[in-house]
DNA sequence: TTTCGCAACAGAATAATATTCTGTTTATGG
DNA sequence: CCATAAACAGAATATTATTCTGTTGCGAAA
């Protein structure tokens, strides 16, 4: 399963067993039950562990959810970082974050759909600071890298704030429509469609 | 304030009054706490009343929730679709539904803050069933009227799922990011390049 | 190999919080 | 004015998060 893999892959060895099974378990829970509604009882029970085990891990309910939080991040912006290492165009750029995003979307729903869920969560949490953090770091590299590529001959929207959000608004809108059960038909169906409409849209008037 | 506002509209008149007051400050303990750290008693304190009260009213905690969240939900769509009612073409529609999402959130910051965080908890809660039919409703709605407008010469997406997430998605996405604190202007000034894009966005390749 | 030290765990005890319950007040219709 | 129910207060209870105390087992240093 995608799940265990992005696990396996930043929390490997024999030693981390019980800490993925917990993050494992908890995810679970927190998707299914809500995070507010997950009990570290829940959790326990799940695993078949202690609360004293868990709460050695991650010293409290906000830890486990940081901890998920963080390495669901990670992975999507590493899979983001890597492919876009190859764009040679902004308009290739566009295409490739487009679909990026969509693949990882697709391929951890339980991942993606926890990631939206939690983000509030841990930007009023203990570890906000750390958010904030990455953001700003994410946004800025994000934001290097676009205006680093050849535009060619296009005249492309000029605000570097408005850019992220033309280009991966409508797929994750659609990504959490899909999420939420409210639409049925995969977000994959459109990852070309949803790519030629962020490039259309940096686009300038005239 | 708009907040005031919103209530005074929804629960006027002198009996409600506590129940606005404890709506509003709660709200205000959401938005500042986060939804899982603002206890019964952190708003029984700040607008002065007691547990007995509060319960009496809404039942639990989620019951403030969902109330707070129907409500900011109803008045942002009550102004969407009174404002869509003039349209005439699709490119109207589109430039109207941009703006008057961009406006409702930079009139009612606290309440989009609010509606963002508190979905995922509705959505698992016990009303989940009421906020799964007002979804359905609203985008069958809107997607009646989007269809039933004049496109003009102009070829656009056909998938009526594609379609919101292309128009909102950007202005969401910038949304979120200034109420959120990692971008410092106003989405309003983005206002007519959003809708400009939106436009853009929704024609078809060639 | 033995032993020391510390991380990994278990589960009882405690603290914080949500919810219920019982009683009192207040408004309102008849 | 009275009856009635909603509106409110606050103590009592239940649920849940967190801490604390102790045990186990592994891995490194001797």
């Amino acid at each position: 399963m995608a799940e265990d893999k992005i696990l396996d892959r930043l929390l490997p060895g024999r030693r981390a067993a019980l800490k993925r099974e917990i993050l494992e378990h908890a995810l679970a829970c927190f998707n299914e039950l809500g995070i507010e509604a997950t009990t570290i009882d829940a959790v326990k029970t799940r695993c078949g562990t202690s609360v004293g085990a868990i709460y050695h891990h991650f010293g409290n309910k906000e830890g486990i959810l940081s901890t998920l939080f963080f390495i669901a991040q990670d992975d999507q912006r590493a899979q983001l970082k890597a492919v876009l290492q190859k764009a040679n165009t902004l308009q290739d750029a566009v295409y490739i974050m487009v679909r990026s995003y969509v693949d990882w979307v697709t391929d951890h729903p339980d991942w993606a759909r926890f990631l939206f869920q939690a983000r509030s969560a841990v930007a009023k949490g203990p570890h906000r600071q750390q958010l904030e953090e990455r953001n700003v770091e994410n946004y800025r590299d994000l934001k290097d890298r676009l205006f680093s590529l050849d535009r060619g001959p296009h005249e492309i929207i000029q605000s570097s704030e408005l850019l992220p959000s033309l280009i991966i608004g409508p797929s994750e809108n659609l990504c959490r429509a899909w999420l939420s059960g409210r639409i049925q038909v995969s977000p994959s169906e459109y990852r070309d469609q949803l790519a030629e409409s962020a490039w259309r849209a940096i686009q300038r008037s005239q």
